[in-house]
DNA sequence: CATGAATGAGACTTCATTCAT
DNA sequence: CATGAATGAAGTCTCATTCAT
């Protein structure tokens, strides 16, 4: 037994060291981006030396891939579960508003991070081969947002609008608010603007709009030719 | 005059390599993002030796932010009379709408570079000091929507909702519909997308909600639980 | 103990290869000045990789001026006990002289890169911003050296000469000979030169000067035909 | 006639800017040494084009070797008819010493990067191949100095002392008085400095070495040890 | 001769990665 | 596993020099 609880130790000393240097790339990653941090930068704040490093990762893509895993995983562990839940599309889609906040509330350096590299379709420009995960979680996320709509608009609840248009401006109005906050480190105004972003994407921005039933509407006159 | 005339056709050959350069550097950072190309490369690419570049630009950084501040600078010239018009809130929306896509139409690899530094107003994030101007410019652009869209509110054109969410929300989701059909280049679905983000921005994506006038909104059903 | 150990001798081992470093580039450095040795040759003579020398030194700069700190210290260290001492002020330059000679023959290289950054109160030009410790070495010597004649003066030892040209003279004559003996590298007139220097300077050149009294002088007796 | 003019007018044309170039170079490379200027700098400074230089001067280094020359052979013609005149030692030495002054001040900056590049007998060290012409006149007026010097001992008006020493330690100490006056700016103190050398050189500092016929000498009385 | 844009070798420096201890 | 000195490819930038006009 005490060997096992030796190896036992081992395993989690060595998990422990893991988290620690893990934990320092993302908050360098995040701070100053992919390039402009160097190993010998990470294992310096993390304390350990380079060589320590490399023997939990194969290399720097690897480790800053790694985070974006992770920190991918944990987003849609939290988010795909509203999506395929039972609830109606409109709840769904509130939930899903609801758990981004939350999921940036949580881990806002990993969010950063993963927001980073992840700025809507555009993952693999630049940023390249880096966290295929990461771009497949975003893709995923989508596909489920746009599955919800187009199930919204089957039912009559949404308005025949393009799925992807809905949820790629969701998805993106969302991200912004959520950094923008972020920037203010203003964590009161979190909940106003959420709810702000709801009344927005809910109902839209015309008081006339949806009040009348009668009302022409400037928008509505632009109809598709 | 013959002075006058070579000295000028000198001006005019100068100037057209530094285009020629400067549209390579364009191209190449749009694609792969700064820290991805090497002058090396740039100066392969417009086929001119490495000190013709630095006899246009004092560093790598310098041509970076040139090109950022000329976007920039487009951009803003052709979408800020549009705030600025006489026209109603309502209108000038529609034509930022408009204009913003339009700017992307005619040059979509400085757009995409532009979009790629300027997410949102994490712009500073990472790239750092690049490019003063074009966040300048985000903010310009940023604070007459919110103006704009403060008048609308006023004039009860608009639904009271945070001009900053609005703005943000509008801005992010242009843009990342812009660059989902960049990454298509399905040119002509690109009307109907912005078609479709008018009507969501304008009346909201559900069909009760401006449609019936009893309507509470679902909206407000939904409680904060 | 054994991890002591280990760290002791890559201690030992790095102030080492830092030791030989120094050694290559202050060879190099004294040989063809600061501008025309390239880091590439000091790490090939050196047998290093480039990338070794900057893990010990910041900068080419950094490197040049820790060998002339160095260089200037070991030079105060040796001489300015000299010139504190409670001897009487003749033999103080006399003790002056000696051991300027000694320094050189110790070091040669080193002195002769030390004198070539520090010719006189030019220090500064052209070579810039380069080892202010080696400038300062050089006038705190020069000050001593002008307060030990300003002494003799006020006891009657010495001629009421300005202190700062006696000991400008002394210091440039000194190195000159020091130099030119270098060029040499004939040891043995050193000696000889260094006791010409100091009937020079002690005496003085004329004849009539110190002539009567029938000296014969030791220097008188080496015929120089 | 016309043509003849013309021919001349061009080639005092030519002169001119010769000069001009010369000059610039002159005082950028006494300013900042050879190797922290650049033709383009000094093209710049001179209001010339770089290709104009190069219808001068066949390299950088061609160009500085042309002004080390200049100014050496300006030097030579100066202070040669001295030493080569029908005065008697005494006086050549002293001639050599005030003329050396006038030098100096006629045109300090050509000094200055003279004295640069040509400290003591160690000119082709570093600076390496530049200026056959300025060492061979350092050389020169050592030579003369030497000859000069010996023939003064020959004629018992000089002590038996190394005339290699007496002539470096004359040419450095000269040097050094002529720095530090060149730095202080301060014209008026060059006058007393010069006499102050002339008496330390001629006499000595000891005032007892030369005054009374007794005295066994201070300098030999300090043993070897 | 004057011009100055173009050239590209070469200098300095960084940093991901290896490997012997 | 931990360590960290060593490595060297690759990148940025300078500047002497050329040459077509």
């Amino acid at each position: 037994m005490a060997e096992k609880t030796k190896a036992s130790r081992r395993q989690r000393e060595r998990q422990r060291h893991r988290t620690e240097i893990v934990d320092v790339a993302m908050k360098l990653f995040a701070e100053k981006g992919f390039h402009n941090v160097s190993m010998q930068e990470i294992a310096a704040e993390a304390e350990f030396a380079i060589g320590t490093i490399y023997n939990f990762f194969d290399s720097k893509e690897a480790l800053y891939r790694e985070i974006m895993d992770e920190v991918a995983n944990n987003v849609l562990s939290l988010v795909r579960p509203i999506l395929e839940s039972n609830a109606d599309e409109q709840e769904k889609l509130a939930g899903f508003i609801r758990a981004s906040i939350l999921v940036f509330r949580e881990n806002s350096a990993a969010i950063r991070l993963f927001l980073r590299a992840n700025q809507g379709p555009l993952a693999n420009i630049g940023t390249a081969h880096f966290s295929e995960t990461a771009v497949e979680v975003h893709d995923t996320l989508q596909t489920k947002l746009r599955q919800v709509y187009a199930a919204g608009v089957r039912k009559g609840t949404f308005r025949a609008l393009d799925p992807r248009v809905v949820s790629l401006a969701l998805d993106a109005a969302l991200r912004a608010i959520v950094f923008s906050v972020a920037e203010d480190t203003d964590e009161t105004s979190l909940e106003q603007k959420v709810t702000d972003i709801e009344e927005l994407f809910f109902r839209g921005i015309l008081h006339d709009a949806w009040n009348r039933a009668a009302s022409a509407g400037a928008a509505s006159d632009r109809g598709r030719s």
